[in-house]
DNA sequence: CCGGTCGAGCGTACGCCGTACGATTGACGC
DNA sequence: GCGTCAATCGTACGGCGTACGCTCGACCGG
């Protein structure tokens, strides 16, 4: 039931995984001319498989994420993953839960402040290093680990009120900044940007294409001139200003009333 | 250069696409038993392309927008296609930049937190009714009409500071906090949910898996549990309380000093 | 009027994908 | 020893993006 632990944390490809071959008093001495069956009938678990999905996704992209793929990495039919795992979707739902583990953190502080601000950059991080995660887009992941890491929000959030549809509120609000920082960071570093010092991706960008570079010099973009011209912060700065100013707020409502 | 001005505006599909095949002086006997050429040879533009593919978008969401689907609904082969669009990729960021017209506010208001404001409404709304857009997830798209909207955001963050960086930490802000509501927001739709009367969409996916709903009351999640118990906000009322919150915070570091 | 050139249009084919279906086969209870 | 059943997986189908090269209409210099 709690499948997929931290299993992903390993950050490395676990692909090709041990061939048994002849493990655990099964040594199987092909009947006929089959080769087949290099793992033991039994052996393969649908952690087994997320765990290749992850180490594939990680290495290479959620793009190389194939049935095909994780059944070679497995050394298993193709057609072997449908006994444990119910489609593919099914698998990139566990692989995305098995992630959510990682979203935990071991404290959350003195106070409630501290707490969000901890689950927030944790999870940050955690988009930030496994980027298929968001490319996942809008398939919606529920698993025992999303449910272990709203149980945790809501302690940290539970400190500051504890009307119920506030707490959700606040929660939501802190997740979807965080969500649309590493949505917006991944996208910039998708186009080698993040160095901020001399032009920001953006300004390259529209260098290198004529016709918005033309755009931008006929005059009507001011603000976009200017703002080209100056130097970018780095996108961790921004994302700890725009939390800050969040839980500013967040902070100012609940402060005196509640 | 400029193409793609609010075509997607009409929402419905315009896909199926008048053949006029005997217009504008080509009469075109067939030479041979050819009965191809519906379209006059010259009249395959871009544009059209990426018109065919918003309708299809929009009607039956991304996963539909295929060449071969787009290449029928405008009646023409499929690989006529790359003549005028270098790339299925290419088709897609064509198409989201021309979404980014739709972004645009007629009047930015009075002062800066209007503008912010209702840009914010008004691109939370373009993502709501074009979901297909977040569906796109980490390719970053970039044209004039992404331009344009940049221009009328700085407009809006112009009125609280001058300082360029400073300007791009809220526009990012904001945009962070839309795009990660609308992810959210598009994610729960998915489950069928924003009726928050007595159960939110989460309970019930919960409530759906023995497994998790097992889990739920084993009592570990005291939090959640009574969190599930009471209403939920409404999505929208969530994301005005996160957009206030954000404001109020950047407010208050600009106000006083720069 | 004519011959040449060029690019728009597109038919075919290749290698991927997810997965329905049914045959095979090993383990286990009797 | 044998029936049963679930795990395994080979084959096949329809769809995808697109490389490649052919056809043919339109235009242009003569």
């Amino acid at each position: 039931m709690s499948l997929a632990g931290e299993m992903s944390t390993t950050g490395t490809v676990p692909a090709d995984v041990e061939r048994p071959s002849g493990a655990a008093g099964t040594p199987r001495p092909p009947t006929r001319a089959r080769e087949r069956q290099a793992t033991p009938r039994g052996s393969l678990t649908s952690d087994r498989i997320v765990a290749a999905g992850l180490g594939i996704a990680d290495a290479e992209g959620l793009e190389a994420v194939s049935m095909r793929r994780v059944a070679a990495a497995l050394g298993v039919g193709t057609m072997t993953l449908y006994t444990h795992v119910q489609d593919k979707d099914a698998l990139l739902a566990l692989m995305r839960d098995a992630l959510f583990a990682e979203h935990l953190v071991t404290d959350l502080g003195p106070d409630w402040r501290t707490g969000l601000t901890r689950i927030a950059r944790r999870t940050r991080e955690c988009l930030l290093s496994h980027p298929w995660v968001l490319a996942l887009g809008l398939r919606p992941a529920l698993g025992p680990n999303k449910l272990r890491h709203l149980e945790q929000v809501l302690a940290a959030a539970s400190g500051i009120t504890s009307d119920t549809a506030a707490q959700r509120t606040i929660i939501h609000a802190v997740d979807d900044l965080v969500i649309g920082c590493a949505t917006q960071e991944l996208a910039a570093k998708a186009l080698g940007a993040d160095v901020p010092q001399p032009l920001c991706g953006l300004r390259r960008r529209i260098d290198a294409d004529p016709a918005l570079r033309g755009l931008l010099d006929s005059g009507v973009f001011p603000h976009l001139s200017r703002m080209l011209a100056g130097d970018a912060p780095f996108a961790a700065e921004r994302f700890e200003q725009a939390l800050t100013w969040l839980l500013d707020g967040i902070e100012r409502t609940y402060r005196d009333g509640a």
